[in-house]
DNA sequence: TTCACGACCGAAAACGATTTCGGTAAAATA
DNA sequence: TATTTTACCGAAATCGTTTTCGGTCGTGAA
């Protein structure tokens, strides 16, 4: 069995009350027995439990972390993300409790309610399955990372989406490019809509006309960045560059259009966007839009931990810029 | 307030207890009474509070991560990993609470001590610390994941690094190359003795004498993979291939290669060991060595639930097969 | 009819901390 | 000296469960 406050209280003939509170830095206990008992608590190697604790206080100093786990290419984005909230969040004396294979709601409700956390930080990507505002009405506080959300009473850290798709797509006009295609990924609904808007912006703004037969919709499912670029050079009038909403539709993309020889950047210019993929070579780089991946997880965990903290209910919204990398694809 | 068990013994006219062991499974509870606590506790949306729960039972369902913050490329790692650990845990009814800040070592005796988790995963590549011999010595369930231990008292799951070294060294052997360089990383303790003699063996296995000059030791600071590079290429009689003892300094090798003019592979043949960054494009990947990060993921935390559950005390070593990548760089 | 035995239920004791509330003694004030 | 304040401490309630231990009631067997 561990060492409870009871075995110091024992051991020092002083009730477990006076323990408690000399542990707990209250002020009325002297000096004296305070010194006594944080130094025999010490050579006991006393550690409070934490349940115990916990239930006394109404609070855990947890964090909840959950991750839809149909997101793609979790690993890549997981990593990071998780160490800067892991980071924040130890800093401030919480830890991270991670759910990552939840698929019911009613799970989603146990989570929300059974108390095992005193906050969320919710990375979900599917938009139209009503999770959000499920938690959202279970009165837990809770921000949603990476993601702009509609509703104004939630809040969220996002990336400026459509300002880097239109800084991206303002490069490749920049580079002489007219033949502009776009992948799109309707599931990621506003992140979608928004990239969706600064590539269209940025070609309005430079007088080129829209084309349909260049903007491909993709699918949730690996090998897709492929396709769209074989649909794309099966065109009669082919695209001269592409932009991807993302960096591994790019990656397939390149892929393709490598195996059907054509040369990059000559042939045809790619970029993609969330700058996640680690650049392996001083070849082959893939020019792309940068998430603050590690800011936005510092700012979110802050976020929600204050409002745990004060109790505050009113919603922020932050939005963070993003940076356009340009590598060899263009 | 949330509900409670004692909200619905009040609205049945029931005892905590009957509503408590009905909701548990006890049999002394008659069906009538059992499906009537079902179903109440379902409409009031009941969730039992888990601090309770963990104080009474002396168990909280949850698996601690033990991360230190010193691990290279830990984003490209933990991705992968964590997904691994905590898909398998969340099936068996676990979470996994991370501990990525802990620097001192009084914090892992409170991880140890209080009762937050019933077991830990330790990722832990600093060997001479005396970290794990301390856990150990608490007495709390754990498993090192990713590094093969001395003590034989110690569980661990590892990737066989011995083998796999021997393999692409083997590799590299049978591509006609005599003159193979190996870049060490001593931090890494037993994995890099395993690889190291790896390294070796293949080298005396196939009558090639075991040059000192071209071993480089390399220390945790990015740019130390280019280094090595740099001082293999200032030598009189240059290696024509080169193992590194993981994937970043092969890309940094690699990198620098290429910018003195080099030719991968036919002027210098370059592997790694790891697999864990993702092939970006058809052309510029590096010959790996892959672990299998995910099944060692899912047995380590298999490993670590079985030994909770049971008890059991005794050591499990388990060593896996690693996979020969065979791409553009060698 | 009596006794034993299940089936079913409730009271109450944990689990280990926090926190309120009151009480005693010493010190300060009148 | 009498009275109030202050400093310090302890008893006990509380957080929401789980689990042990009896107790009651009805049914079957003797």
């Amino acid at each position: 069995m561990s060492i409870t406050i009871e075995d110091i209280s024992k051991q020092l003939q002083i009730s477990v009350s006076t323990v408690s509170k000399a542990l707990n830095g209250y002020k009325d206990v002297s000096p004296k027995t305070r010194d006594l008992v944080v130094t025999t608590a010490k050579e006991l190697g006393y550690q409070p439990n934490m349940a115990a604790r916990n239930l006394r206080r109404g609070r855990t100093d947890k964090i909840g972390l959950l991750i839809n786990n149909s997101i793609q290419y979790v690993s890549e984005y997981l990593g990071e993300v998780i160490s800067g909230l892991a980071l924040t969040a130890e800093e401030q004396g919480s830890n991270i409790l991670l759910y990552t294979a939840v698929t019911e709601k009613s799970d989603i409700l146990a989570i929300c309610r059974n108390r095992e956390v005193d906050g969320l930080i919710v990375i979900w990507s599917d938009v139209t399955d009503g999770t959000i505002d499920l938690i959202h009405s279970e009165g837990i506080p809770f921000v949603v990372y990476g993601r702009r959300v509609e509703s104004d009473e939630i809040s969220y850290v996002a990336p400026d989406n459509y300002n880097g798709a239109l800084v991206v797509t303002q490069h490749l006009i920049e580079l002489g490019h007219e033949k502009i295609a776009f992948t799109t990924r309707p599931e990621l609904g506003t992140t979608n809509e928004d990239r969706f808007a600064g590539y269209t912006d940025a070609l309005i703004d430079a007088g080129i006309p829209i084309r349909p037969e260049y903007i491909i919709e993709t699918k949730i499912e690996s090998g897709s960045g492929y396709k769209a670029m074989q649909e794309l050079l099966r065109l009669p009038d082919r695209p001269t560059a592409l932009f991807a909403i993302h960096d591994l539709l790019a990656v397939g993309a390149m892929r393709c259009a490598q195996e059907q020889g054509l040369n990059i950047p000559v042939d045809i210019a790619i970029a993609g966007f969330d700058g996640l993929l680690p650049s392996m070579t001083t070849k082959s780089e893939i020019t792309t839009v940068k998430q603050p991946l590690q800011d936005m997880a510092q700012k979110s965990m802050e976020m929600l931990l204050s409002r745990i903290d004060q109790g505050s209910t009113e919603a922020k919204q932050i939005t963070y810029p993003t940076e356009l990398i340009i590598r060899a694809s263009t």
